[in-house]
DNA sequence: AATGAATGAGAATTCATTCAT
DNA sequence: AATGAATGAATTCTCATTCAT
């Protein structure tokens, strides 16, 4: 019984992995079905013994990779105690990471990113587990005086996230011409300390 | 001949509304040419003699559309003369135009933004023109010393802008639930001072 | 009264030469209207005053141009007093003049000789003219019995012009690449002298 | 395994069969798809399984009957040992062939002979056989002393097929009112020993 | 469970022709 | 007589999905 659930796993994955490549390649409504079973070695029936239909694997592919993203950054954070390096060494790992799975990068920014179909779909429950680990390691930030505290841990989050997704667009969009890891520093500089000039007063709208 | 020439343009006009309409509730691929022709009340040939294809007719649309924002932001930033009320006003108008025109947000955001070939478009040359527009504004801010002069205006750009995108694209995926505008102080306002806690130390990366 | 119908007649010269062009670089179905109209310096709904439709047009192609071919013909022939000779003399003038005019060559080869309709149609009539012309030369010759008598002249003139024809229509298929003029003795002496043997008896079927 | 091959094939047979039908009906640009489809009694795009496109079946049609076309042809030349009568019975069976399959020889007469893409398909190949069989026998016959010796095999073959492709598109064009076969002895003859009288000098240009 | 042949709806685009100006 | 904008029918090809084997 265990051996015949990890070869349907195994299919399964074998598929995905598939879709991933080409969607990655090309666009939801661009890429065919057929040269995805061509890429996994199956037939296009098979595929529909797996996943309702296109739309279904498609949505199946950020749950899966959400998941081993999560997995692989718990690791990189274990043992850093404050917020700080957390958040550092997640931003560093989230660069990394689209910088290392750029078919996937595109799929997830240039598709699902913008896409109000996958916002509803049961997969994307999965993909929000990310998110509230961002939460709690902002909410640690206020509570260690370094984030300011003026605003709801969300908002908090959305400009750091929201940064960070428009870097990796950006680099997308560029064709991945350089190197998206680069000067990342930069980035969380900018999040943590804005744009203001340090003599310039703090000023509010 | 000059009625001619404005009768064409109407008609150029009138299609292009209709595509604003048929291409914002959908997206490029599902929205057919068709659907586009019976909004505007004419033949489908017809679209043919005024665009080279659907394509086009796509790329078309923040051409003209950027032209209208730019004109309309100049008038609301003329008379300010220091940087910071120019950007408060420019992130005003910004959010105010694409609450007003969500239609044209949704393709903007949701679809062109993410669409590599529109990147390398003729078109995409006058989206530029308000890009260029901002990165002045912000050298303006740097010789004031009220923005940072660490950085290079276009990174400093990119924070600004990349949110300001983030936000919209966000409100247009929770289907434009709240206000937009509600709370646009607030980006500002984390923009410019960062998330940092006003009494902790800057620090960097 | 005169100089309108001159000014009719230029302005229908000058839409066949440009459909003459057209047609020549492509078919009756791929070649447009627009594209002829364009390279007429006129507009589209012109040519509907001077042929009533595209076949229309097409087919008064081959009317005007065998006007002037047998015209021509007429004058290399004059003077010409036996049949061997004016036979040999059309041989080349036929080439030469199909030479000369290959996007002509091209309609008439490739597309008239291959339509059903343009048998059937008014203008086919002109054609005949030179049809005529070759069968009365042929009848001389049997007359002065250079050519045979056994069989009905049409029958030989099928094989003379049914050999231009194709040797033509090769050489348009090989894209002209050699010289259609280059060894045109040959083409009448196998026509004239048969495939036989010189020294083989005679045999038939 | 095999009955699967031999059903891909079956089909791909039914399919072609009706193309043949409706191209010879009326011409490649005018036939339609769907009507091949309807006649076929399948779904259009079940054509698209067999052949890449409206050109891919169109072109394979000639590949197929050439080859049926070459089989036939060697059995009824089989045990003919001299090239005059392999030559004479070449030509009664070309006539025969054409006679009985007046659908393909539209297609092949006054479509393809005619059509520059063809003789640069892959395709065409498949019909080569048959004129290099034809180039063979008359080399016999020009060893044996009855083919003239003067002039390359190549030449002479192209009076014989040229005048028969002739003929054929006549009867085509004529409506098919006659019998093609009625006087094919006329033909030989006539390419065989020229439309010179007998009692004539042979005489060159 | 796996297959892959068959389906058939769907959509962009072209272009001859008309007709109001 | 000349124009050229508007038409709208017509057609190829694609592809997700099904289902009999």
């Amino acid at each position: 019984m265990l051996t015949v659930i990890k070869k349907k796993d195994l299919r399964k994955q074998q598929i995905l992995q598939a879709a991933i490549d080409v969607f990655g390649k090309s666009n939801f409504q661009s890429a065919s079905i057929s040269e995805i079973a061509q890429k996994a070695n199956i037939a296009e029936g098979t595929i529909y013994q797996y996943f309702k239909n296109k739309e279904d694997l498609f949505f199946s592919i950020p749950a899966q990779k959400t998941e081993s993203f999560c997995d692989e950054l718990d690791l990189h954070i274990e043992g850093i105690h404050d917020a700080f390096n957390k958040l550092r060494k997640l931003t560093w790992y989230y660069l990394y990471f689209f910088k290392t799975n750029p078919d996937y990068a595109r799929i997830l920014m240039l598709e699902m990113r913008v896409n109000k179909s996958f916002f509803k779909s049961r997969t994307f429950g999965k993909v929000q587990v990310f998110n509230d680990k961002v939460l709690e390691i902002i909410k640690e930030g206020q509570e260690e005086n370094f984030i300011r505290n003026d605003m709801k841990g969300h908002v908090i989050r959305e400009v750091l996230l929201g940064f960070l997704e428009h870097r990796v667009t950006r680099w997308l969009l560029k064709e991945e011409k350089y190197d998206l890891l680069a000067n990342y520093g930069e980035i969380f500089d900018l999040v943590f300390n804005g744009i203001k000039s340090p003599n310039a007063e703090r000023r509010h709208m």
